[in-house]
DNA sequence: GAAATCACCGAAACCGTTTTTGGCTTCCCG
DNA sequence: CGGGAAGCCAAAAACGGTTTCGGTGATTTC
């Protein structure tokens, strides 16, 4: 007189493997587990039991076990998130790829800010979510990386800071700073302006350093009037030229410090009667798509994503397989000439 | 003789704050959790115990007792991540907001491609490492769900399927169709050409119907001919446009998929002589953080990321409280008029 | 004043794995 | 033929929490 209606859930645990292989839990977990002190026979039985079974071992509890939960978690920083680049997107991919390569997780975790990123960051370690952390956007002094150090717990980032000493992955940004300012020197320019990103994060000062390095280099002098902050979510390269041109300053020629910064800049320019690429040169800094199809099409600085985050999870696997030397990668960062960097007159 | 330089590590575990407090294990976790069966005093020795130690329950631990994650898994679909637009970080600020204001965890995983896609949540939810699941980039036909309502785990949508009843969070595609090809048919447009995102996706056949709808309405003809499908990875609004030329059609309207492929087709145009916004109108479809910064400012539709991942985290809020109710809700999608879409000529 | 109720808390079972321990064969060598 | 080694496996002890169950003392009820 049993209901057919209410189906009783199937059990999928190590127990009803062992059952359905006849052997013991604890011959169970050693046969999936590639130990080898385990007869070929009885492996191949418990194999078969599993996969007809459709075991998995559940990872709250091996987790548990193993004190290790296998995963590596990836925070993506939020006041960028809704600005178009591809940034973190494309590093996780690569990151991705080299991980479950090797056998790991990847989880994705966001925060609202850079306080909700710091207790983001303590809840993972604190509660054994996660076996390493990565993230990006490093501050010259940057409290997450005090915290994680003080604690000891393993963590990759993307970017450098001043203060610590930590293995990260970075561009080399003053290299790409030094190239942009002369390539724009050697086209005649002498008052090039600098629309930079902001000042929190350490790579805009790597950045600044090396522009202003290109610049002396090429025998002009740096002029802090010269330079104005941008903060994507309220001043965009819109408002920071009109600002610059309200300063009395009128460059001939802008580094921008990311590719949407530049775009909004042209907007910018347009606004205020001048021909972007004709008038204004501009090098913007990351090629994200739409860069070469805005007009004029922005000459910038490659940056492959994919292959940043291919090599950080290469140092991860390398990390938590007990390489613990300190291990500090520069990518450089070639230049894609276009259009925007026309040639300076001769003011 | 001890040797000071080898810290012993502090334990964090529930028995160090029973015992830091006076009390058993079990009360403690009765205390934390806030179980009412605990005199307040107690409660408050127990938490300052806690804090004073920085204990933090494990996760495996709880989660293995509990036999829920408390965490919610949102899987991003990979073909679409190089390319820019924010859809998926959109979708999920909003959803993190709406989920850690419960309680709740998200986070966040990828795969490869459709197969991994499958493979994934196959494994997110046989090693129970979450309570529930949400993905877009749905099917008419999709194998993902029909595998999570054959298994009973719970699940959310961005988008339809045809075959599947099941609740879902979508923008009314099919009124976005209808509008578009009205507007281009009141501006005088007579062949309107439509550069479709990929028909594997349940919401491009929804988009088209709406524009057959609106084109009938308006009196004119369907024609297959006009239509061309683009794949970003491969072929691009650009190749798309360069098609339809070559077949013969001469549309003087396009409406296009996507914000991506629209910029592209201009791109296109501008290669066969044509002049966008001016020759040939464009509209586009999600309002991409740069659809107003190129030339011609773009004509599209408006998406609320941030607005679609809230109702969506709430919607999951509930059903994780067990309200099992079929929710389906329809978003609106308003029309963002910029400078692409001109009038027709007298062809 | 005995019985029933209540508030609070400790002991112990339990969640599903992995790992340690040790036992039983079988094999090999002297 | 005895003893040690090797191969294979089962039993049981973790892992760190949560939850059930039951006990104690205080309070209320009849």
């Amino acid at each position: 007189m049993s209901d057919d209606t209410e189906t009783i859930p199937i059990r999928r645990d190590i127990r009803s493997v062992a059952r359905a292989a006849g052997v013991s839990v604890s011959t169970v977990s050693r046969a999936l587990n590639g130990y080898n002190d385990v007869n070929a026979d009885t492996r191949r039985r418990v194999q078969e039991a599993a996969e007809e079974l459709g075991y998995r071992a559940n990872h709250a509890a091996s987790t548990l076990r193993r004190k290790q939960t296998n995963t590596v978690t990836f925070m993506v920083s939020k006041p960028w998130t809704k600005f178009v680049d591809p940034y973190f997107l494309g590093i996780i991919d690569g990151l991705e790829l080299a991980l479950t390569a090797s056998g790991l997780d990847l989880q994705v975790t966001m925060a609202r800010d850079f306080d909700a990123e710091l207790s983001v960051i303590k809840l993972a370690v604190e509660r054994d979510r996660s076996d390493a952390l990565i993230f990006a956007r490093t501050r010259p002094e940057d409290e997450r990386i005090d915290w994680l150090q003080e604690r000891g717990f393993p963590f990759l980032t993307v970017g450098r800071t001043l203060k610590n000493s930590h293995s990260f992955v970075d561009r080399d940004q003053v290299k790409l700073g030094r190239d942009a300012a002369r390539r724009l020197a050697a086209l005649g320019h002498k008052r090039i302006g600098h629309l930079t990103t902001p000042l929190r994060y350490t790579y805009t000062h790597l950045t600044t350093q090396g522009v202003r390095e290109g610049l002396e280099t090429a025998g002009l002098a740096y002029d802090p009037q010269l330079d104005v902050e941008c903060f994507l979510s309220r001043k965009t390269g819109e408002e920071a030229v009109t600002e610059l041109f309200m300063r009395g300053q009128r460059p001939t020629a802008l580094i921008c410090g990311n590719d949407l910064i530049a775009i909004s800049a042209m907007e910018g320019l347009r606004r205020l009667g001048l021909k972007p690429g004709e008038d204004v040169a501009l090098i913007g800094c990351d090629d994200i798509p739409v860069a070469a199809h805005v007009r004029p099409a922005l000459t910038t600085f490659n940056l492959d994503l994919e292959a940043l985050g291919i090599k950080l999870g290469q140092m991860m696997v390398a990390r938590l397989g007990g390489d613990t030397s300190l291990r500090q990668e520069l990518i450089p960062a070639p230049m894609i000439i276009r259009q925007s960097d026309c040639p300076g007159g001769d003011t």
